[in-house]
DNA sequence: CCGTAATGGACAG
DNA sequence: TGTCCCTTACGGT
């Protein structure tokens, strides 16, 4: 369940595991055999991400470096990919050990239907789990991609055609546009031309691409800004703001695996657990899927943010119940004393 | 066992 | 605005 940054993550995966290999491509469930036969004996060129969008490249082993077929996925709410290796040198670094996660599942080296681990020189894949749309095969890894909202094969016009569409990406070097600052510009520009509310416009992939109900979340309440706001009524400072704050909160995401908002000096360091407080409002028992459960250092989960799935509880900064509210089909968290 | 939520989006009207 | 799709894991029976 990935916002821009889990799949910025995943393209350099699967750049570090499988670029320049022959991949076998096969469709375990059956509902993709047809693409999977398109791409099936090819080299993976290439693998990109803008915003929620993944492709991943695919040449011919006789033709030249190219790309010539293009794997579009997009993983909506609930698509995984799930990853195993041999554990080899050439992977030991995106499968990671001992837990490394990508996307929504844990990373783990293969087992053998005993448990065991790979035998020298015999690695073979795990059998798929769970309905597997896409298994990509090489020599010493092996990803399969479950539940996604898209998964298709096209050409490079097509690709180009998707990401015409998209908005500027804060992850991407250049924003996606011409310069980092004409990304800026646009995602202004964009947001202004609407009375639609800018906690609405935030989660449209074609004003900000990557942007999921997190950071819309978090962005808003770092800038103090009411989400129910028309686009149109905030100053150019304010959004262009709001932009750089998404660059800064984005790429540590991508660079992290993990979200974290929350500033230190807003987390209450020393509250139990999620665990230890049953009874305590609804917000505060829910669990929120990070990627660094377990990992020592990292913000734990129940402290990462100010407003998401925070509902009822206290506002970190001023202490006022944290709101929630659907807003186009999706749950909407802020603070009204805080964002104005 | 069953109901439901989940960090998403396409499409119809 | 509503409906549908994709799949999994968790909590309450």
């Amino acid at each position: 369940m990935p916002e821009g940054h889990t799949v910025h993550r995943l393209a350099r995966t699967f750049d570090g595991l499988f670029a320049g290999r022959v991949l076998r491509v096969s469709s375990p469930q059956g509902r993709f055999a047809d693409g999977a036969a398109l791409l099936d004996g090819n080299v993976l060129a290439a693998a990109e991400a803008w915003g929620k969008q993944l492709f991943l490249g695919f040449a011919s082993p006789a033709g030249g470096p190219a790309p010539e077929r293009w794997l579009r996925v997009h993983l909506g709410l609930y698509g995984a990919w799930t990853f195993a290796g041999d554990g080899g040198a050439d992977v030991v670094h995106a499968i990671g050990a001992p837990r490394k996660r990508v996307g929504e599942r844990e990373t783990v080296p293969a087992e053998g239907p005993d448990g065991s681990t790979s035998v020298d020189g015999d690695w073979g894949p795990p059998e798929p789990r769970g309905a597997v749309r896409v298994r990509l095969l090489g020599a010493h890894a092996v990803a399969d991609l479950t539940g996604p909202t898209a998964c298709e094969v096209v050409t490079p016009e097509e690709k180009a055609g998707v990401e015409a569409r998209l908005g500027p990406d804060p992850i991407r070097p250049d924003g996606g546009r011409a310069s980092l600052d004409a990304a800026r510009e646009a995602f202004v520009a964009k947001v202004r031309r609407s009375r639609t509310a800018v906690g609405q416009q935030l989660m449209d992939q074609g004003v900000v691409a990557g942007v999921g109900n997190i950071y819309r979340a978090e962005v808003l309440f770092r800038a103090g800004v009411d989400p129910l706001r028309p686009g149109r009524d905030l100053a150019d400072a304010t959004l262009a703001a709001v932009w750089d704050d998404l660059v800064v909160l984005m790429r540590d995401g991508a660079a992290t695996g993990a979200i974290v908002t929350t500033r230190a000096e807003h987390r209450d360091a020393g509250l139990p657990d999620d665990g230890a407080d049953a009874g305590a409002p609804a917000g505060a028992r829910r669990r929120t899927r990070q990627n660094t459960d377990g990992v020592p250092g990292a913000v734990p989960h129940h402290e990462a943010f100010y407003v998401y799935h925070r509902d009822g509880l206290p506002c970190r900064v001023c202490g006022a119940p944290v709101l929630t509210k659907e807003l186009a089909g999706r749950n909407l968290f802020w603070c009204a004393t805080c964002q104005t």
